[in-house]
DNA sequence: CTGTTAGCGCTTTCAT
DNA sequence: ATGAAAGCGCTAACAG
């Protein structure tokens, strides 16, 4: 692998020429520039990183950890969020935690190793002592999606309540007043959040206040399965769920499946995200679009002011309600 | 941020003696272990790893580019691949070139400046002579689900002939004649593969060989659509189709719905790529398996061992055929 | 087992 | 505008 020295041997000008030249930082003569740029070409020089990012003590890359890139959710905001880094010069470093706070800690410990610009983070039951020593030793941090008390960050995250009004009063008008709610984690944000706003606007609706119609996954697909399943094993019988995650929403999409088989009667399902596949399914699904392309770019532009020594602000993102009543029952291939 | 230097001058040791107890490389007294780990842990030490990497010319860091991250089968490969490289001591970096070649291009270049350890890709119509360049200044490299001709590099891969001939088989055993290919990039190696595997097993059938029953698309939802409304408009009146790739065959279900809208009749969907959601719809669509998750695994124990300087092999994955028409045709909320 | 020292490849003074 | 040289934080080779 050639290094900058040998370009500068071959173009016949010093080191710190050719570094110049390389990096566009100060003056050059053009006869220089040209003689550098060629030597650089000819061997195939690509700067050494680590080098760079020793010297200058900054990397241009940015942390993105997320709590399960399996989620739609995730990938759109990873994708959203890698296309605005990249606007701003800056590359992505992507990790996975997989909804497991062990690894959480772990992948932090890496970013803060590879000495990442700054971490764009969705936490889960985070360490809080870790974050806050990471923040206080100047790692330039933003929450997405979700946050943690405790601690100040700036956030990006979704109008929760929003989204679970528009949800349940669109339920209420279609005449539903027995409607499930299948959960997240209560410790996670978004969890908490969406729960809270549940149990008020369906006392504001005058929704059924029945215990049994209350059930709570982790946002993952096998959950929703589950707590879909509490439900009707309870002897509640919701005429509408709403799900609060779309991976959760699959789950309950299978529970109700299996249900059907045995003729319990029609259940209808609204989901906090909307997924792409939701309009395939007979009746198609209705749901809370969660914009998860905003809360990446948002985020990203956030992370890069808090870098660059700006304020910083909080959003909340709006959500809108995607009423999918109206269209042809027809399933995907009938 | 604290250094070694520091570490070392708490401990009252040399910072030799440090560095041994950080990276256990060598002997030390239980003394100075104490010191120094007590040392670490009080001023939040953790090591800078672009000075690590200058010094060892070596990161523990593997690339993976792949080509959609918000495709299910590269965000399900990419999860595995994590969870393997985790397990062996490597971490992994995640781009997404977008199904775009000058996007590819620029990451090749970014992680080759990050001297990664290896780089894991799932190429496009990638720039043979920057991919080659690469190999030869020494960057491991194993492709994973695409190939490209010219280049002699370890690849994981699905077995898509033999996909494609379950499909087709399954179809026929149906009662199919006139079956429909929305087809990937011919470009793309799984593109042209699925699409050589199709012709030859459709004559080998005795399916219809209409030419307007064929239509490609890039691997992307909308160009489903398109191939699929491409497909009715041409006049064919096929009673099934076979989708190259999961995200298409979205696209195809969506064409269908305008279609069915409009009575043309029933077209039974097969999909290339399972996604979780094709038992929901109704009738369920039956599909390959495409095993992401083995291909992930499988491509990052090829890359360590390339890595290591042992040899790596080649793989077709094998898939499997998953047949939902005896599954209730009842709809999610139905 | 430990201290000392060279040097990884680069950017950035400081002179000139 | 350029060359010489220092030094970012770390590991490894060497001497003891």
């Amino acid at each position: 692998m050639a290094t900058i020295k040998d370009v500068a041997a071959l173009a016949g000008v010093s080191l710190g020429t050719a570094s110049r030249v390389l990096s566009g930082s100060s003056q050059t003569s053009p006869d220089s520039r040209a003689r550098v740029t060629a030597a650089a070409e000819q061997l195939n020089y690509i700067a050494n990183g680590p080098a760079r990012s020793l010297r200058r003590s900054r990397t241009d890359v940015l942390g993105l950890l997320v709590s399960d890139i399996r989620n739609p959710f995730f990938s759109e905001l990873a994708h959203a969020a890698e296309r605005e880094a990249q606007r701003r010069g800056y590359t992505v470093l992507l990790a996975n935690a997989d909804e497991d706070a062990a690894q959480e800690a772990a992948y932090l410990r890496t970013f803060a190793s590879q000495r990442i610009d700054g971490l764009l983070i969705a936490p889960q039951g985070s360490d809080l002592t870790q974050l806050r020593s990471m923040r206080d030793s100047g790692l330039p941090l933003v929450f997405v999606d979700r946050s943690v008390d405790g601690i100040d960050v700036p956030t990006i995250s979704t109008d929760n309540d929003e989204g679970v009004r528009s949800a349940l009063t669109w339920l209420h008008g279609r005449g539903h007043r027995e409607v499930a709610f299948v959960g997240g984690p209560p410790a996670v944000s978004t969890g908490s959040e969406r729960r809270t706003a549940f149990l008020r606007i369906r006392d504001e609706l005058g929704l059924s206040a029945d215990p049994r119609l209350i059930a709570h996954g982790d946002f993952r697909t096998e959950s929703g399965v589950e707590a879909m399943r509490a439900v009707l094993a309870s002897g509640a019988r919701p005429t509408a769920v709403l799900s609060a995650d779309g991976l959760m929403t699959l789950g309950v999409g299978r529970a109700l499946r299996e249900e059907s088989a045995r003729q319990l009667g029609v259940v209808e399902i609204v989901s906090f995200d909307d997924l792409d596949w939701f309009s395939l399914v007979s009746p198609p699904i209705s749901a809370v679009r969660n914009d998860a392309t905003a809360i990446g770019r948002l985020g990203v532009a956030a992370l890069v002011d808090v870098i660059e020594g700006r304020p910083a602000a909080s959003h909340r993102v709006a959500t809108s309600f995607v009423d999918r009543s109206a269209e042809a029952a027809a399933g995907a291939g009938a």
